[in-house]
DNA sequence: AGAAGGACCTGCACGC
DNA sequence: TGCGTGCAGGTCCTTC
């Protein structure tokens, strides 16, 4: 489900709500996909620690957990890891414990004042994991889009032959971006979707670039799209949606030229463009 | 090596 | 009302 800002926006609310407080119980749901480490090592590993923090890397929640003596840092030997994907609906939210589990729960983390830690993902994609080995921290799959300079980014997608689109949704270059924000930076940065990425000249790259940055940054200030079923940490939703100007638009008048909306597949996936203003 | 296509899941909106 | 179809913010594996 989320992009960079929806899990910018997760992470951030769900640290300020937990951190620093002791993990009594862990309880997960046993279905097998949800974790990549077995779940018996995943509870051993966090019952009776501490949270230290939760940050994203890319898509990814990175909650360290710590003995208590080693909580300010996420360095130390002691701490752990637990690296949580949403996948496409996945959602965490901290709850008071007379809220009755929502279906689908497949994790719960009960904290030390007893509010819980929950993890719920109705279509499975999601996943939890230990990050090994500790203490090397977790630093995902690619690069960072919100850090990333000028000359890092265009040596990043020059040598790519594929459509831009298909190199903006490679977690391995840049990670963090999805469907939504793939779209809606190249409508702002009037490229077409379906240009090789290798034919780009540094001026488009460089524009691509910042209407990356600044629909990335608007999107977290906003608190994130809300298409569907996407809540931050206490079930509020974003509101990102409202500026969307290509995304699910097909038909609708392009908001600049009043050209209607495509809609058609790169790298299997629906994607929407404004055939007048994206050349 | 790199790219396309299907698989993995559930839920919702839509048309008949 | 109820059924079938198509769609969904992501990744991973196989095939070509």
């Amino acid at each position: 489900m989320p992009e960079l800002p929806e899990v910018e926006t997760i992470a951030a609310g769900v640290h300020a709500r937990v951190h620093g407080q002791r993990i009594a119980r862990v309880w997960t749901s046993g279905a097998p996909q949800t974790f990549k480490t077995p779940e018996a090592e995943i509870a051993a590993a966090l019952a009776g620690s501490r949270i230290a923090s939760v940050r994203r890397v890319g898509k990814t929640i990175v909650m360290t957990v710590g003995a208590p003596s080693f909580a300010a840092s996420s360095q130390r030997v002691g701490s752990v890891e637990l690296l949580i994907h949403l996948g496409m609906t996945g959602r965490l939210l901290v709850s008071a414990p007379e809220i009755p589990l929502a279906p689908h729960t497949h994790a719960v983390l009960t904290l030390g004042d007893g509010r819980e830690l929950r993890f719920v993902d109705p279509r499975r994609f999601g996943r939890l994991s230990l990050h090994a080995p500790p203490p090397t921290t977790y630093t995902g799959p690619g690069r960072e889009p919100l850090t990333i300079t000028l000359d890092d980014f265009i040596a990043l997608f020059h040598p790519r032959r594929t459509p831009i689109k298909a190199a903006l949704l490679d977690q391995s270059l840049l990670h963090g971006i999805g469907n939504i924000y793939a779209d809606e930076s190249l409508f702002r940065a009037a490229i077409r979707p379906t240009r090789q990425s290798a034919r780009l000249t540094r001026a488009e790259l460089a524009r691509l670039r910042t209407a990356l940055v600044k629909v990335l940054r608007h999107a977290i200030e906003l608190g994130g799209s809300s298409v569907s079923d996407y809540v931050d940490a206490d079930g509020a939703r974003g509101f990102f949606q409202l500026q969307h100007k290509v995304y699910r638009r097909t038909g609708q008048p392009c908001r600049v030229c009043k050209t209607p909306i495509r809609r058609i597949q790169i790298a299997g996936r629906s994607t929407h463009f404004c055939p007048s203003c994206q050349m």
